[in-house]
DNA sequence: CTATTGACTGAATAAGTATTCAATGATAGT
DNA sequence: ACTATCATTGAATACTTATTCAGTCAATAG
């Protein structure tokens, strides 16, 4: 009286729930959350509707696990640059290369997060039990934590506000990837990392 | 045999018809296109569904209407700073502080194209009638001109290439509503055209 | 007063889509 | 071989929501 073992049963169980996550990822990026349908989930990955449900409450539960990636690791992007050793100015160079690797690799993560912000739908972040205040905050520390040590060794002038530096900073990276798409990815990566550094006030 | 006089009548339809976008703007600024559904339309503009079809073939017909004034307004604010009279950098102030009024008063309409941005349904506008490519070339167009007049002026230096510079500019700009919705608007102007000015490499 | 027109209503309809569930298939211990 | 277990299926269900339409109302010319 017993079924499939243990060990080949887990295997089954989180390699379907990958492809399915896989699949959504692909799905909300390409076509926007509210215009994907559980069906066009379930054809991606290869299986039925009814095995998403298997794995995930609903269509929002789905969502929240993609988007639970996602902030993950743009939050490892920004924090290892933070964290990484050397000066101001190494730190700097280390976040903009990631940041744009991060645009080129993880670029389905960018574009479900745009498609959801649009949206505001205020609460939907908390109801899939996302505080965003806590996410932007990290995001903003890793940056800040940079940029005051850039003023620090006199990279960058004083009288700039960190804040106001590091709001700009995220808008840029974020609008880029909203208007132009993968687009701007094609862009020369030192014609783009010398803008954001003049934005941000950097001496050359 | 005659029902109310013409004047009257076209007023009603004017007047319905501007209520009607009006609410529709709202609502879809305030909680994305596809999360709003005709019946909060009708019940914000005070009327009832039925109307809605009176006026408008079909949901994305309002859309479509909502857009075309957006899209045109946003465009007389490029298009009236590049026109101005005067030299490059008067022109650059004229473009920031437009924009700036634009996003404190037309918010709106920055927030329904974010939302629908961030949907690559890529036919979407086209299927509204929209030609995307145009109108994007038309704000662009704009901003270049002004930039390539401030490289002959001296104002910003000739080896960085305008296009990536106008592409960065909207990213900033988009970036910052689509991040931080009209919170950024609360930093100092003069905090943010000047990240506007550097970025785009004017020297002060 | 009355007939006619056109704006307007809102309940009914039609379409679309998330979710359920009874049935199936595969595996492995007995 | 048998059976318990659990992943999987996909058609049926339940629900949401855009759209329709038969009818109401207001205004006015005759």
């Amino acid at each position: 009286m017993s079924p499939r073992n243990k060990e080949l049963s887990e295997e089954m169980r989180t390699h379907s729930r990958a492809t399915l996550i896989a699949a959504a990822r692909h799905c909300f990026a390409t076509r926007g959350y509210f215009n994907v349908r559980i069906a066009d989930v379930a054809q991606q990955a290869g299986m039925s509707q009814g095995s998403i449900y298997w794995y995930f409450a609903s269509k929002e539960d789905l969502l929240k696990a993609v988007l639970g990636e996602a902030f993950e690791s743009l939050g490892a992007v920004m924090a290892e640059a933070a964290a990484a050793p050397g000066n101001a100015r190494q730190k700097l160079d280390h976040l903009l290369s990631g940041l744009l690797q991060y645009a080129q690799e993880g670029s389905q993560f960018t574009s479900i997060m745009i498609s959801l912000m649009g949206h505001t739908n205020e609460d939907m972040f908390a109801r899939l039990g996302f505080d965003m205040d806590a996410i932007g905050l990290g995001y903003t520390e890793s940056v800040l934590s940079i940029l005051t040590q850039a003023q620090a060794e006199g990279v960058i002038p004083a009288e700039h506000n960190p804040l106001a530096l590091t709001m700009m900073f995220f808008g840029l990276f974020n609008g880029l990837n909203l208007v132009y798409g993968q687009e701007w990815l094609s862009l020369p990566p030192e014609t783009l990392k010398a803008g954001m550094l003049r934005l941000l006030g950097v001496q050359n």
